[in-house]
DNA sequence: GCCGACTGCTTGCATTTTGCCACCAGTCGG
DNA sequence: CCGACTGGTGGCAAAATGCAAGCAGTCGGC
């Protein structure tokens, strides 16, 4: 089943995972945004996704490992994608991806904003941001947030206020 | 020429940049095998690019300002390709992909040392490798390396370590 | 001055992947 | 029992990829 790796390199190998258009903006979205569902991916993505390519990719990463698919008690054609650990060890690949394309490429302030917030907060932010996720897709309890805001909260906040602040001229 | 980017996301447009493949692949072999010749890089790479579609991201990599292009005054038919300042700011995001690639991915043993040697090394190592590319591409003096060895000479004296080390069982 | 190896590509063609759009069967709330 | 919503499929054209061969010029050695 060990579809041929083109080789060991670790760097490759991630390419191989996530090395393509789609995957990793689905992972971020998930991460970032909190969605679950297969329609809120579909519908929530500033890029516009297609659903057969969502189907796909939502597939691969369950059977690659890093997403698990279970029922939702609450609807039986729902389905609830979760994070696995592997998966929520991408935050500081993503911070470092949000960190260089803010710097480098023709980001909107908006969407940037969370990257920086990320970028500027560190190791210890990405450790309580991925203990967060732990708690909320693994249910592995965490320390509650020193400040009483949720690191995804945090962002969120920043996002607003930048919105708010480009309306208000 | 701003060919519509699907969003101003830091990290969707990163993606664009470097989302596919083989882009990565290619600035990793300038990078730590500090390839910088067409053939080079196609037969260097473990991974085996065709001609064609190296000939097509060399191209789209200098337009997209990650690369320079230049002659080789020793032989006419020679062009050099030299990383740029974004490029060489890979270098933190190839250590987050390297390490979380050998944590979780099915990695050779030579082939992840170098990756872990980097991402220990810590953002200190990290500077120190891109102010030598900054010297070897753009030509910016760097200090010399405080042991007298350069950090791509001691990645690949770990590589060579363990490739020596597997043989001599 | 001539041959063989090497230079950075290009071309052609089959296969795979993508993008777009419509559509579907089951389910839930009102 | 209707209309909106659920996670997807299927069809089809367009684009990207993979593979192999080839190409014009250049260089070193003899």
């Amino acid at each position: 089943m060990t579809q041929a790796h083109r080789s060991g390199c670790p760097i490759n190998l991630s390419l191989e995972v996530f090395g393509d258009k789609w995957s990793l903006l689905i992972l971020r979205d998930m991460i970032f945004g909190g969605r679950r569902h297969f329609r809120e991916i579909l519908n929530g993505s500033q890029e516009g996704i297609a659903s057969n390519i969502l189907a796909n990719r939502l597939k691969r990463l369950v059977d690659l490992g890093m997403l698990t698919k279970r029922d939702d008690p609450t609807h039986k054609q729902k389905a609830i994608y979760s994070l696995t650990e592997p998966s929520i060890e991408l935050v500081p690949i993503m911070a470092a991806l949000g960190t260089w394309g803010s710097r480098w490429l023709p980001v909107t302030e908006e969407l940037s904003i969370r990257a920086r917030v990320l970028g500027e907060g560190g190791p210890e932010l990405w450790d309580r941001f991925m203990a967060e996720l732990r708690q909320e897709h693994l249910g592995i309890p965490a320390d509650p947030a020193p400040d009483g805001k949720t690191v995804r909260q945090s962002l969120q906040d920043a996002y607003l206020a930048v919105v708010a602040g480009s309306c208000t001229v």
